[in-house]
DNA sequence: CCGTAACCGAGACGGTACGTCACGTCTTGAG
DNA sequence: CTCAAGACGTGACGTACCGTCTCGGTTACGG
């Protein structure tokens, strides 16, 4: 018997490989060519696999590349330093290092950019990688919770829309200097970033403003 | 006299009208097709141009669109709301507005895109908007300092760095709020983003962590 | 006892079905579609049958439509009208009439063009098709030459030329009529036609060169 | 001033050299090729032209294969060789030379059976092909008139009539003889032709049937 | 009456060519 | 020297069929 989920399709069963192929073919064309000189037969010829197999899978580039750099981002962890500045920074540079290889460069912003005018794609960005690293504030936050560093949630609703702020000003200040201010984040910058995010811009610190 | 640069040179000289009209159209076809749909020809077409003329003025999509985009935020003004917390929510909220344009939003992210594999289109980025704006942090600096609500510089590169850091965080934050997480920037979401700026994350308030 | 070729094969036999249903729904695709447009997956699904099927019975398109227009042409009879002009005026007519059928005009010229370059094609046609028809000519010989109308054969191989250049004559005339000049081989034509074929062109007559 | 249809169009003219490329690439490739492996990719490229300037001058292989077979026809002449018979001998064997050709043998039939499916190619072969070589057979009528081997025609339409019969049963007699029933139209088969197609069939001659 | 070999449908696969689009350049005639 | 117009070579697009293959499942002989 059958899942009715998967009964048992008729025909010849899509290659599971040629999705693995097709992806890190994706990434190795971004780091060579960019987004914008990255084509969709480019990627099928070195993924040895024909054109109308890649189309099959996924509607076009926007697509494809949402997949293939979302799997860039699973790797991150939050470790436990011992106190909620130490863990921020930790997690801050794990994802500076994301950001510093060249397949996420090209291709997050150019996708971001696409889905401006794309609700589906916006969608699939939001499902693929926005929502799935959304664990990592909640994690810290519960983590600096059970140490008394932060106080409980007043009330569920406030909680996820502070989860929400917490990380568009994480992943936003990291994204701004690395892409937009073209800088490193390097340490020095991150623990700067960590002091202000904690304990604000009015509070004097050894190199407060 | 003549400049060294513009000696007169012979025969036709460039049209004046030319120019305003070519970015103005990149504006409105940015509106209603978005960038990846824009195209030379098209631009050329709304203008009335030939698209020879186009590019003899410019190098091609990416400098064109980064001079079309960058004119928009130079209407950001620094309002004096009577603090520090009030001045940044006039000015974020004014960004956030920009940023709610279509044209703002399809050009911006797919100009940083490709100025990831394009050094001198990240150097125009940085001069056309980046650094364009950041008086604005340093105006705020200064008028809270004057204020009293920030202590003095202690060191004039460690003030510059500081500034840097700033601007990241403000125009990060809202940038990813705008375009990546898709949310709007409103005025209860902003309200909530400068009390966290101002007093960090770890000093508990009417909606703290 | 079994044949040599065909030592009945052991596991399932094809489906007689199959063919009748294939070779029709390639007739009704020509109709519809013409040569050109006409695909093998199409006929396929029209005989609700898959390409596979389809493609172990034939090697490709082109033998499938030599078969299948071949079938058109076994219905041609040759009347006894009583002489000679009115019994070839009877089998030209019947001719024109299969050669305005679409399912004829489009198969029919397409597979002697892929046949100028295909010996195999070009043998098949000349099994299916030609050879087969010539008995209409070695018919009307002979009951001309029973009438008196005809003087017998000088020779044997002579008689063959002969009955070759009158098929080349008669055949040649209609499908240029109809498919190159295309315009109706209507009954005035095929009388025309036939008083010219029979008394030749310097002999007087009432529409005489 | 400028002629009114051509009033110097504004803007590069095409270039006159591209179209003689392009039809004689297009005849090595039908050589080559054949008709139904030719693709217009290739022509394009034999011919050191892009793909778009072929399709700028023409609408498909089909439009593009007229013109280039077309242009072969034009070297038929009648000769005057003193007698209707002779002259029309003289004039089939040069027909049956072009048609030994393989971009002849290729290109017309697969025209001829598109065209089963499209008016305007129809009507573009009657005007660049039939039409124009329908001159031989009034020439070659006028001079048999003159000559007293015919006489002269009782009315201009009905003469209309019968020089498309002649032309249709020339053509067509060579055509089917060559393409196919694929035996050579060679020196001793279009005597016989001739003398049946002049004399009749029940006229007995020397090889009569 | 059971195994097995060839059949069947479905549909994914690697290809090839399609006809279109935009690119950025070049070639006109006019100003 | 610039301008509008538009043809040019180039290269990617996304689609359509090709003919092959791989599935799970069926059917009828022959042991």
């Amino acid at each position: 018997m059958q899942s009715r989920t998967r009964p048992t399709r008729a025909g010849r069963p899509r290659s599971a490989a040629a999705d693995a192929a097709i992806l890190a073919a994706t990434r190795t064309a971004l780091v060579e060519l960019g987004w914008s000189r990255l084509t969709l037969g480019d990627v099928a010829a070195r993924a040895g696999v024909a054109k109308t197999t890649l189309y099959r899978r996924w509607a076009g580039k926007n697509e494809l590349v949402v997949d293939a750099v979302a799997e860039l981002f699973d790797e991150l962890r939050l470790p436990d330093r011992g106190s909620l500045a130490a863990d921020i920074e930790g997690v801050v540079l794990q994802f500076a290092a994301i950001l510093a290889r060249p397949e996420a460069r090209s291709g997050l912003m150019a996708v971001v950019a696409e889905s401006t005018r794309d609700e589906a794609l916006r969608e699939r960005i939001r499902t693929s990688i926005v929502d799935r690293q959304k664990r990592l504030v909640l994690e810290g936050r519960a983590r600096a919770q059970s140490r008394g560093e932060l106080p409980p949630e007043p009330a569920p609703e406030e909680a996820d829309r502070t989860a929400d702020l917490i990380f568009d000003m994480v992943a936003g200040a990291v994204v701004h200097r690395t892409l937009v201010s073209a800088e490193p984040a390097d340490e020095e910058w991150v623990r700067s970033f960590v002091r202000v995010l904690v304990t604000g811009l009015a509070t004097p610190g050894p190199s407060g403003m």
